[in-house]
RNA sequence: CGGGGCGUAGCACAGCCUGGUAGUGCGCUCGCUUUGGGAGCGAGAGGCCGCAAGUUCGAAUCCUGCCGCCCCGACCA
């Protein structure tokens, strides 16, 4: 049992700030809303990045890298966009400090003002649609596909580590296409591939969607979504890939001339990831032992700890675990030979389970004798003691295992936590107690309102495979031939 | 920006009402004993009690002002 960790099911809340101060992942900075990422939780952001780095190089995308400020102008380009935004930028005004003529200590130059205000990036559609001018000329430049990790700013009331920061890293894809057609396959592509990055990394389930206008990005035409279920019964909007139509590269006066010898406006998309993502993966698998990670997550998948009594026999037990150790690396195993001496194995056990340390080894002279390791997996808490000889393929074995087996678990988790709801009686009691709601909405942006109103639920997604079925509005009685998925959201 | 709470050792907190030697737990240092699930005992180190001004013989404690942080709402990846 972890000392002092609260317990999921009392205060989520609290048990998830433990585990991200306690597991090492990161705390608040000094600087408000800031987050200070810590060596542990960024290994883990860097295995995510690495993983969708080349699922993008993959998918025929390049890495390039745009400027952190935006000049004013430029974010007023795109109407819908600019309203969207204007509410939670930071706004550099000068660039200069002097001595305070007054006293102590730094003031801002007055003679330092800028004539055009620069806004610190809170995402960089229109700085990369300003460039795409440039570097668009003709059908042959097309299609353009471009990534960038970068990290943005959006001046948030409130904010949670990892959920919502003042500053996040992410990363934001920005295409440019011929035809509208191409570009739609590319958002819906691309949404594809968080997907399964979701799911085969993160092993945790999502659902694809579509956002209703309500919850649209300022600026897009469509905006797809992945959105996963919280061990709290809240959804995270996990991905988003927008089709953003011609809107930018026609603020943008981006022009190309097509195979017809005619000029058109390019059609774009973005997307975006962010370390919200590692929010996510906490939220999803944790338990009141801690972090759990997903084998492919973890930056250590195998911890071996040994257990002894005298000095002798510590030499002896490490000229055993040795062979095992280079035999996991040879298997591209992370595995972490923890023999230091300075904390017992009792201590080692219960940090490597904060953690989330995939697999456990213990190995003590009783083993030795027996010629048995004891091996204890993070998920299930369950140990059990296999054959020395055989272990590195055990190991193997199980780790695969893991991953599928965490998968399975916030699937099911998800499907437990999904309801069928036909009234509003229903629905208000469901919504109270956590969940994906399943009803019929009359698809009027005011029926949405209402019910977020009432209930802070919102219509996290319109499911791409939801299935045609004839009925009326759970708020209005409107007739509907689909259902949407409602749920409190972070 | 509204409503609530809190600033005391590295961390978590008690003490404040009713003014009188600065406390507890964890962590840290040293020693001995321990070691198959966060060890035990002993000895130590560590404080401008958020800042400023006031009341008082005397302020962590009472009064006034300021600063900072956290929670809840509006906003949101």
């Amino acid at each position: 049992m972890s000392k002092g960790l609260p317990k999921r099911s009392e205060n989520y809340s609290e048990w998830y700030n433990e585990i991200v101060k306690r597991a090492d992942l990161a705390e608040n900075s000094a600087v408000r809303g800031c987050m200070v990422i810590k060596p542990y939780g960024f290994a883990i952001w860097e295995k995510m990045q690495r993983a969708l780095d080349d699922m993008f190089k993959a998918t025929g995308h390049q890495n390039a890298y745009f400027p952190l400020f935006v000049p004013k102008s430029f974010l007023e380009k795109e109407e819908e966009h600019a309203e969207g935004f204007a509410k939670e930028c930071a706004v550099v005004t000068h660039y200069r400090l002097k001595a305070n003529p007054d006293g102590k200590g730094l003031v801002v130059d007055p003679n330092a003002k800028l004539e055009e205000e620069l806004i610190i990036r809170p995402t960089s559609e229109t700085v990369i649609w300003n460039t795409y001018r440039t570097w668009i000329q003709s059908w042959r430049d097309l299609p353009l596909l471009i990534n960038q990790w970068s990290n943005v700013v959006r001046w948030e009331m409130r904010t949670r580590l990892f959920l919502r920061t003042t500053e996040f890293l992410w990363q934001e894809g920005h295409t440019a296409h011929a035809t509208r057609d191409e570009a739609v396959e590319e958002t819906e592509r691309m949404l594809e591939v968080y997907a399964d990055f979701a799911e085969n990394w993160m092993a945790m389930p999502v659902l694809q969607g579509t956002k209703t206008a309500n919850e649209r990005f300022a600026g897009a035409e469509e905006t797809l979504c992945i959105e996963a279920l919280m061990q709290d019964g809240k959804a995270l909007q996990s991905g988003t890939s927008h089709f953003l139509g011609q809107n930018f590269s026609k603020s943008f006066d981006v022009k190309f001339v097509n195979k017809e010898n005619q000029l058109e406006h390019p059609w774009a998309t973005s997307w975006g990831v962010s370390t919200r993502l590692m929010g996510a993966l906490i939220m999803a698998h944790s338990d009141d032992n801690g972090l759990v990670l997903p084998p492919k997550l973890a930056p250590i998948q195998v911890v071996i700890v040994p257990i002894y009594r005298q000095d002798e026999d510590l030499i002896t037990l490490t000229e055993r675990i040795e062979p095992i150790v280079n035999e996991l690396k040879a298997a591209g195993i992370a595995v972490k030979y923890d023999d230091s001496t300075n904390q017992r194995s009792g201590w080692k056990f219960a940090e490597y389970e904060l953690r989330g340390v995939p697999v456990r080894l213990g190995l003590g002279m009783r083993d030795l004798e027996n010629g048995t390791i004891e091996v204890a997996r993070r998920d299930t808490l369950t140990k059990e003691s296999v054959s020395i000889d055989s272990v590195g393929e055990t190991v193997k074995i199980l780790l695969e295992q893991m991953q599928a087996a965490i998968y399975q678990k916030a699937l099911r988790f998800r499907e437990e936590n999904t309801h069928t709801i036909d009234t509003w009686d229903d629905f208000k009691i469901q919504i109270e107690k956590g969940g994906f709601i399943l009803a019929h909405w009359d698809g009027t942006p005011e029926t949405e309102e209402k019910i977020k109103a009432e209930t802070k639920a919102t219509i996290r997604c319109i499911p791409f495979d939801a299935e045609e079925e004839a009925g009326n509005c759970v708020y209005s009685g409107g007739e509907s031939n689909k259902r949407v998925v409602f749920a409190r959201a972070y």
